[in-house]
DNA sequence: CCATATATCTGACTATAGTCAGGAAAAACA
DNA sequence: TGTTTTTCCTGACTATAGTCAGATATATGG
């Protein structure tokens, strides 16, 4: 291989003059790029003021001025958090969400123009990309309760039984029909799911349901390629007996597949010992933790 | 898999923070970054003043003003080209020679930096750095003559006979013992040696050299893994194949393994033929194509 | 209650990037 | 040869990003 370094170099400067091709195609809707960029973070239901600040890094003088100038265009409005009234929460108007979804568009539109370039490599580009960003945000990685019900859980469930099925010589994927009706157990109270996010892109996945009495099973640990070897599914874990504490169980359970032997090797490694069957089919190990 | 301009689009985000974060590295020195960007792209050979205006995409008052004030600070001495007297060419001075050194270093220790963050990915996420900047720099790409004894020809040659290892079940590492007693036969005035330039990497290379009489051989085509699937092979042996004929060859030949497969079904797409056997291992298929 | 810290805002300021019009010198063209 | 085009330069200008100090209101911890 010819230097890493150089190669990296090379990224460096072809991205660069990528994203300042983006950043100026925010441009020509008469509007300086720090004012959009303050704008797009702003969510319709609103959004903490400081939040924005510091995910842009920007001085709080500068920050409000954005903000008076997006106020001033009606694309916004500020109102003073009632939980704290020192912060301020900015709000999209409706001419605030048609403005961002326009610049949403453009992004979209160059975006799947950059797929279209890679031609038959468009899979491969994705890949790459996801490995990238996932490593360049691995610090910002936030784990999150999630409704076991939304589209980010759904999209990491499906993913799960994607790659079950293509491990697991005895998975087909008719059982794994999602929909899941038993979506319910993995709540509140009694039940727990929780999700990893790399800035908005969800890259892994555990959930918990009560299984019997002092005994809850944990479910569906999952991680995506991107984000793997960075020790994230011990994180996952880790988490998910936090939240099987709180919830006051003692014992936690989980079935697995023999095919998955770096999963069963990060439960061997971290306290769980194998149990007799208590499921059947796909599932061919068990295994039993105390809390 | 989830939404792909989704996640382009968080890629986008990652690496425009990465990269403002390179950006700023590059102060600290007191210098703007525009001057900076300037003063990186002169070579201490000297470079066309229009070249560096072109690639950063600089107004020419703009671009007069930076180099003005690296003359001021001693880095640079601009002259005026001997071929064309309108245009200036712009030389690194010794002191400037050090500070392109300075930030040289700088950004080989950021590049350094990134490479460890991944661990043990660090060899995936060079790959997918350069599938990107590859496909990225796509338009830019530059086939341009070198000499066969040059460290990048030899780079090129090294990744060549590391893919005939990997790929050619007869071929061993000692056939292919670098440094090359015939590279001068794939020099002017009978021979000749193309690389492929993407940014300052090179991608790709072919080369020619002398057979026998009017028949000459194309040796050594190679194509980067990231560089392929983009027709760059068909480019390479059509840049050669035109070499050969302003060398006023009537016939080319070449050598090549049954292991090979798409080589030889460019070859065969593009009117070779196959031909007798002149050559020995690992050589199992022999084509000639009339000029 | 007070002292201190935090979040935001405002006004004044600087630095940098970038634009534009026009001029001088050289090259290209007819 | 004269005209047009190209290249670079200069000065005047604007826009944007970013900094800093101080003011105000609120929260936090004693």
């Amino acid at each position: 291989m010819l230097d890493a370094v150089a190669r990296l170099r090379r990224f460096n400067r072809a991205v660069t003059r990528e994203a300042g091709a983006l950043d100026t195609s925010f441009l020509g809707r008469g509007r300086p790029l720090g004012a959009v960029r303050v704008l797009v973070m702003v969510r319709p239901e609103g959004t903490d003021v400081a939040l924005i600040r510091d995910r842009l890094g920007l001085d709080s003088g500068l920050m409000s001025r954005f903000l008076r100038s997006l106020e001033r265009e009606g694309l916004i409005e500020t109102a003073t958090d009632p939980a704290d009234r020192r912060r301020r929460i900015a709000r999209l108007t409706p001419a605030g969400e048609a403005e961002v979804a326009a610049y949403d568009a453009i992004g979209h539109a160059r975006a799947a123009r950059l797929i279209a370039r890679a031609g038959t490599r468009a899979n491969e580009l994705v890949a790459a990309m996801d490995l990238i960003a996932t490593l360049l945000n691995r610090d910002q990685l936030e784990i999150r309760p999630a409704d076991p019900d939304s589209l980010e859980v759904t999209a990491c469930w499906q993913a799960y039984f994607d790659e079950l099925v293509a491990r697991v010589p005895a998975a087909r994927p008719d059982m794994f029909a999602l929909p899941d009706p038993g979506a319910a157990s993995y709540r509140a109270p009694r039940g727990a799911c929780l999700v990893a996010w790399s800035d908005d892109l969800p890259v892994a996945c555990v959930a918990l349901r009560p299984l019997d009495g002092p005994t809850a099973e944990v479910k569906r640990l999952w991680v995506d390629a991107s984000a793997r070897g960075q020790g994230l599914a011990r994180r996952m874990m880790s988490a998910i007996e936090n939240e099987a504490r709180q919830l006051g169980y003692q014992w936690l359970r989980l079935d697995t597949n023999s095919a998955l032997s770096e999963a069963i090797a990060l439960y061997r490694a971290t306290g769980w010992t194998d149990i007799a069957p208590y499921t059947g089919a796909p599932a061919d190990v068990w295994m039993e933790k105390p809390l």
